[in-house]
DNA sequence: CTGAAAGCGCTTACAG
DNA sequence: CTGAAAGCGCTTACAG
């Protein structure tokens, strides 16, 4: 006598097959490419699919087959996510070709790298994509020695692994120097997480700022992820630290609203004592008060030009180009 | 001669045997069961799969196996996304006992959920994440019969599917309500999204506001996703028409921000003449002008609640109980 | 502690 | 248009 749990076993091609009278090659292919099989035939494996609630079993057709239809996406964080836009638009079309997407979470530092690559790689993802670059050139051989397409996103790097998508942070740095500069602000000051991309960010602004006359950039590093609170005490350390700035660059909108928050608290107007700029163009961006001037990065955009090239390399279409610049925005609101 | 690409075969789990002059049963063994194995055997092993490179191939080990070491986590959208410490929380402490998790997005509407039913289902995942409930009965017998473990999250469904980690919307609408009737409010009036958690609070709301001897109850419905230019609009096209109403229960932040918005803009003070609860405790809930009294759940909490089923289920340990009910706050700022 | 063998559920040349 | 057969790369009783 058995109990709750009935065997649990799932229908297989093969036994669809026999229900269909026909091979299980016929019925795998009158799945995956129905063109191949008289109609008669496709009705009768329609018919038998339907009756045995039969859903195939990708692990063994991946296996087969080579082709896992799957990629991993790989990004730090998702909390306070600046990557959901970019993932969700991926998904969608991704799924939409009957693609799944995997996703797998770095952290934030790189220690772990090694690890995160080797369990992506061993599910045998067509596509890889990636939140930045990968520096360690071992790893970066190793992703590429799959096969698989690696699409980098969100930077500009010197020497692609493979595929880009992304924009370039030192190029957002001097935009913004540009801005602070077209104020008449002389006293920069930039609140900066600790990432190799917002450093990318700094640098680009340190260097337009001295092209435009001013050599001098304070700059305060922050722990990851970077907070409201954080860009708060930030500021307020500086200046009780003697510290004396016309305009801050922040690395993320939460930073920006902390240093207006206490930057208001002490009596600074905003933008007329301390012009502030943050990065990401966050929900509340334009409810902060004052309203919060902020870089664009169109996440979809990012998403759906990755999903692309994927689709597309699967499919053996003409191959997008190998560099996709998306550029940036930068929306102007009140606080700079 | 060959060009670019090289063969880009993987090594496979034979050749790693052969190096290590071992069989191919043995290199599993040290894999996964380093335990059975001899001390010296597994150094010869290691030492093989650090010279080749081997990474396990996962899809045919999943299928020999009959254990994908695979999580499907089934969420309406990402973009502005509730879900995201969910999602982390539980991604993190999944991938810790190496396994991955496939992102599967859903959309608002059930139309399309059979199609996504079998694309998860034929990845053979171990367990089945959802948010909120599945209602189709069909549906239902398919994602149990699979034997994998299923969880329904962000809910607290009367006729369980398996395991429920969630909370009573229901009662957030009565909590709510008895805010607001502590406050002396009368005329009570409800944004809310096209949601069937969004109704169920709703509910909760009428009923407990007639329980305090409020019977009339004004209700809005705006479509899915619910945006701060929806709330602010819903309001003015609401108080055109000559509502009136002393406070508002809104389906999700971004809502109550533009209702607010709203109000300020035809004079109405907030909280004085119109009392504002949102839903979600989102970020920018504290930056509002005034700041915003919202609905909060602990996402982390669930998350992690969920993969710890899961992992404790497939390690065979005692059972988690099958409802765990993580609750809500409601944070008090100045809205309300 | 280890190996030989069967099998997981598909796909795909190959042949007809 | 269809089938027989081999094979994808693992795991796991079974036997020793």
């Amino acid at each position: 006598v058995q109990s709750k749990k009935p065997p649990a076993r799932r229908p297989t091609l093969t036994e669809v097959a026999r229900l269909a009278r026909v091979s299980p090659a016929t019925v795998s292919r009158a799945l995956n490419t129905p063109g191949l099989v008289a109609e008669e035939t496709n009705r009768r494996i329609v018919e038998a699919v339907r009756k045995t609630g039969y859903v195939p079993n990708l692990l063994a057709g991946g296996l087969a087959s080579n082709r896992s239809r799957l990629v991993a996406v790989v990004v730090p964080a998702l909390a306070r996510s600046i990557f959901n836009e970019m993932i969700e638009a991926m998904t969608e079309e991704l799924m939409r070709a009957r693609y799944q997407v995997m996703l797998v979470l770095s952290g934030y530092q790189d220690e772990h790298l090694p690890e995160i690559v080797d369990s992506v790689l061993a599910r045998r993802p067509e596509g890889v994509i990636l939140t930045g670059t990968v520096s360690d050139r071992k790893l970066r051989e190793r992703l590429v020695s799959t096969g698989a397409t690696i699409i980098e996103t969100r930077t500009m790097p010197q020497e692609p692994i493979d595929y880009v998508v992304g924009f370039s942070h030192h190029d957002i740095g001097a935009a913004v120097a540009q801005i602070f500069h077209d104020l008449g602000r002389r006293a920069p000051l930039v609140v900066s997480p600790e990432s190799v991309r917002a450093t990318e960010r700094l640098n680009g602004f340190t260097q337009a700022m001295a092209r435009l006359g001013v050599r001098r950039v304070s700059t305060l590093t922050l722990p990851i992820p970077a907070s409201f609170g954080q860009g708060r005490q930030a500021l307020a350390e500086f200046l009780e630290g003697g510290g004396r700035a016309d305009c801050v660059m922040c690395g993320s909108d939460w930073q920006a609203h902390g240093v207006i928050t206490e930057a208001r608290e002490r009596g600074l107007k905003v933008p007329d004592d301390l012009a502030v700029i943050g990065f990401g163009n966050m929900d509340f961006a334009d409810a902060t008060e004052p309203s919060l001037t902020s870089v664009h990065i169109d996440g979809r955009k990012i998403g759906l030009a990755a999903a692309r090239i994927l689709l597309d390399r699967a499919a053996g279409r003409p191959q997008a180009p190998k560099v996709t610049d998306v550029g940036f925005t930068i929306v102007r609101r009140t606080s700079a």
